[in-house]
RNA sequence: GCCCCCAUCGUCUAGAGGCCUAGGACGCCACCCUUUCAAGGUGGAGAUCAGGGGUUCGAAUCCCCUUGGGGGUACCA
């Protein structure tokens, strides 16, 4: 048995998507699981709509996800690694040229000079007649003569390959056999277009050939092209690699995953900061399961279990809510060294955006950690969660601030007391533990309920109603800051209510 | 239209003939904890296993049909 050769073959024609991460994922997973070696190949044939950004962003994605390759392009765009380079289809373009002349030279391919408006024509008579579109075969027999008539009309070729009739069968590694008459396909079928350049179905079935690739692991959007790929590999007399088609990732109705319909793109994931490992654990059991009821599994754990046959046949559908549970998860098991540094980008990110004043130092957000840990959906919630601390001053809305159980008057006195009890604290003992205690007894001699006064005190100093521990943020706030929001809100209240 | 694939709680799934009066997780609802928000804990609602036929002593699990959904059907990938 040769050893296990996978790959992924991203095309650059848009940012890295969730199904292509997917897909690379499982391939990624099945070479680990099996010592095999695993390739990422970039299909930049579509010249027109191919971009070097979009390339950049499916490399650095995929790396970002911790999904790297063996064989392939480097991200930072240094050579190529691996033997069986170049791993970019336009600068294989020598390769798809042999290959066709080939099947040229075996009358498996032929120039066909039909237009785009011909075969365009042809194809919606055929639907009128509510028959199947396929091309007619009319380019098939031309003789030497008709090709020099279309030549000096000015006309260029496109070239087919001859699709024959009749059953063409695999064993799927997740679906079992799948077959499929090539009568069915559509017809002979176009593998250049009539610049030279190679199309889809004939560039992958050489690529695989000549990389070696033992397992063709994909989404099942690609099944029903199989037989076209097998055809193809048969005319050119490549071995054929097992077929393994996986489940589609759905749209909320239950079609294949688009943008349109859903967030696709995996850099937007990442920006809006989910973790590379909370997205890949999620991937992961989009389609597969370890067979067990445990959930949270890193990219080692998994590629130690995972193996095609546990692989689901139906589609699953893409559920936010789900990742966004797991990737709480994750930020949960972080180091807070760790935590500190996932949380810096998206801080620097704030401050540029001006949603905070200043940069926290590492210090600064080490401390917090442990009551904000718990508390980060993601890690782009960090300046929704502690951005007042680093903001110059926090707006009050007035009718927030008073507690439902309290007037503005009550509150006015609340905080007024509260800034005094606050201000009692000396500046070496301002700490949570130190800081509670006489606001609970102020609560209590007052005959307030504590939770009230804490309230008004919260919104008061932050300007919001969900915060961390209040006297965990008090302390963090420090207390000259304390006080003079505690000031700042009276006055806002007084004016607001005169 | 034609070809192909699929089908267990709203969602992701466990289940590979008796262990299933179908298990777990997300979400949802209560309750507990609690200064808010989370996190955590406990409990609950939620699937006649799409429907109908078979096979079998016995079917969510095997077969057939129907229905439903999806994918493919380009000089895109």
């Amino acid at each position: 048995m040769p050893t296990v050769r996978v790959r992924i073959a991203p095309s650059p024609t848009g940012p890295l998507h969730i199904g292509t991460a997917r897909t690379a994922l499982f391939n990624l997973l099945y070479a680990r699981r099996h010592g095999g070696t695993f390739i990422l190949r970039l299909e930049d044939t579509d010249v027109a709509r191919s971009t070097t950004e979009f390339e950049r962003d499916i490399l650095h994605g995929l790396r970002d996800l911790g999904i790297d390759w063996d064989e392939g392009p480097d991200p930072d765009g240094g050579p190529d690694r691996g033997p069986y380079g170049p791993y970019r289809q336009m600068a294989r373009l020598e390769r798809y040229a042999e290959a066709a002349d080939r099947l040229r030279a075996a009358n498996q391919a032929y120039p066909c000079y039909c237009t785009p408006d011909e075969l365009d024509a042809e194809r919606k008579r055929l639907e009128a007649a509510r028959l199947p579109p396929r091309y007619s075969g009319r380019c098939a027999a031309l003789t030497p003569e008709d090709r020099a008539a279309f030549e000096s009309e000015g006309r260029r070729p496109v070239l087919r390959f001859r699709i024959p009739d009749g059953p063409v069968a695999f064993d799927d590694l997740v679906r079992g056999r799948v077959e499929i008459d090539g009568s069915a396909l559509g017809g002979d079928l176009v593998i250049a277009r009539a610049d030279g350049t190679p199309l889809y179905h004939f560039t992958v079935v050489v690529d695989d050939a000549d990389m070696a690739i033992t397992h063709v692991i994909r989404g099942e959007d690609h099944l029903s092209n199989t037989p076209k790929h097998i055809l193809l590999l048969r005319a050119l007399g490549y071995d054929e690699p097992r077929f393994a088609h996986l489940p589609l990732i759905l749209n909320p109705d239950r079609s294949k995953m688009s943008k349109r319909k859903s967030q696709t793109a995996v850099g937007e994931y990442l920006a809006d900061g989910f973790l590379g490992e909370a997205i890949v654990n999620y991937l992961a059991f989009l389609g597969w399961s370890p067979g067990t009821e445990e959930e949270i599994f890193s990219l080692a754990e998994i590629q130690e279990r995972f193996d095609l046959d546990a692989v689901q046949k139906g589609g699953a559908v893409f559920d936010r809510e789900r990742l966004l549970w797991l990737n709480g998860q994750w930020i949960r098991r972080l180091s807070a060294d760790e935590l500190v540094d996932r949380l810096r980008p998206f801080l620097a990110r704030d401050l540029e955006a001006g949603r905070i004043d200043r940069m926290p130092t590492d210090d600064e957000v080490l401390v917090l950690v442990p009551v904000i840990q718990e508390r980060l959906p993601t890690l782009g919630a960090v300046g929704e969660l502690i951005g007042f601390l680093f903001v110059d001053r926090v707006e009050v809305d007035p009718a927030v601030i008073v507690p439902k159980r309290w007037d503005s008057a009550t509150t006015v006195a609340g905080l007024r007391a509260a800034r005094d009890t606050i201000a009692a604290v000396g500046a070496v003992s301002y700490e949570a533990e130190e800081l509670e205690p006489p606001l609970r007894a102020l609560a209590e001699a007052k005959g307030w309920k504590a939770g009230d006064l804490f309230m008004a005190i919260r919104v008061a100093t932050t300007g919001r109603t969900a915060t961390p521990p209040l006297f965990d943020t008090l302390v963090a706030l420090g207390r000259d800051r304390t006080l003079a929001r505690l000031d700042a809100a009276v006055a806002r209240l007084i004016r607001g209510s005169g």
